[in-house]
DNA sequence: CTACCTGCAAACGGTTTGCATTGCC
DNA sequence: GGCAATGCAAACCGTTTGCAGGTAG
């Protein structure tokens, strides 16, 4: 995605198409896997204080443009919202993640809203499953299954 | 849960059943929705202090007694690890929360591991739905779905 | 031009750690 | 009695805030 049409997505979202903004964003869609606040300040380090990283990406989840993460880490990631609805695997030994689709969630969904008598909308979901790759299970890993 | 049962389990996870240990597990078992550590810590404020309550949350957890849980609320919450299999419904403007059942994460775990080539085994899953509860609904709050 | 943004430094607050004391087993 | 566990105080560290200067529109 070029200069131009990230700063037309920042704009149509409301904000102004600063350089902070377009380079946090051009790194989102580079990334391949969701991003830590540390990780993304890394990446822009020379150009983007951590701070103003911690408020953009702030900023862009309030917008929708931005997802967070909880992937037990300790602390959130971020990837972009706009991408096709997918979940993620993440193994606890090495942290390793990848995506997959099909969650059924409309389903689900259906489920949760007929057994919670108190609920009458549901506006998302998280969704994320642990396990360990396969090179940590040749190492010898092995986790009892909870 | 009387008292001794209680102590039996927590020496059958291998933990000396001390006071502490015993008022933070019969307050789990009380608790209707997970709870968070400041929770668990103003419960047992007079008898337990809440650096304690770190400590033992982290050993529990750690040996499976307890589980943590992401409810997008800035802290984790924390509940038995021992009860049915269910997940959570949040009302993402008061943060009413409800249980439901059904996930079927067998079906969705097979889809995760036959899509996802790097990972050989599942151990664990998060699921949690946002939402509005009827109350919020009532009171004219309005959440766009993402 | 001016309201929105950013950088820097300092504050914040949840969580962790060090260490002396307590109390299960 | 000995080692695990707790309490207290202090450190830690990710995140937030205040404010002065910069910049997009």
């Amino acid at each position: 995605m070029d200069r131009n049409a990230l700063a037309i997505r920042i704009r149509d979202a409301g904000f102004r198409a600063t350089k902070p903004r377009l380079l946090l964003l051009s790194h989102l869609y580079k990334s391949k896997s969701p991003q830590s606040i540390a990780e993304i300040a890394a990446a822009l380090k020379t150009s983007v204080n951590q701070v103003t990283v911690y408020r953009i990406v702030d900023t862009f989840k309030k917008a929708g443009l931005v997802r967070e993460l909880d992937l037990r880490q300790g602390r959130p990631r971020y990837e972009l919202a706009d991408l096709n609805h997918h979940h993620h695997v993440i193994c606890v030994k090495c942290g390793r993640i990848e995506k997959f689709t099909g969650c059924e969630s409309k389903r689900i969904t259906q489920k949760a809203l007929t057994q919670t008598k108190g609920f009458g909308q549901i506006t998302s979901h998280s969704l994320e499953f642990f396990g360990l790759c396969n090179s940590c299970i040749k190492r010898g890993h092995h986790i009892p299954v909870s």
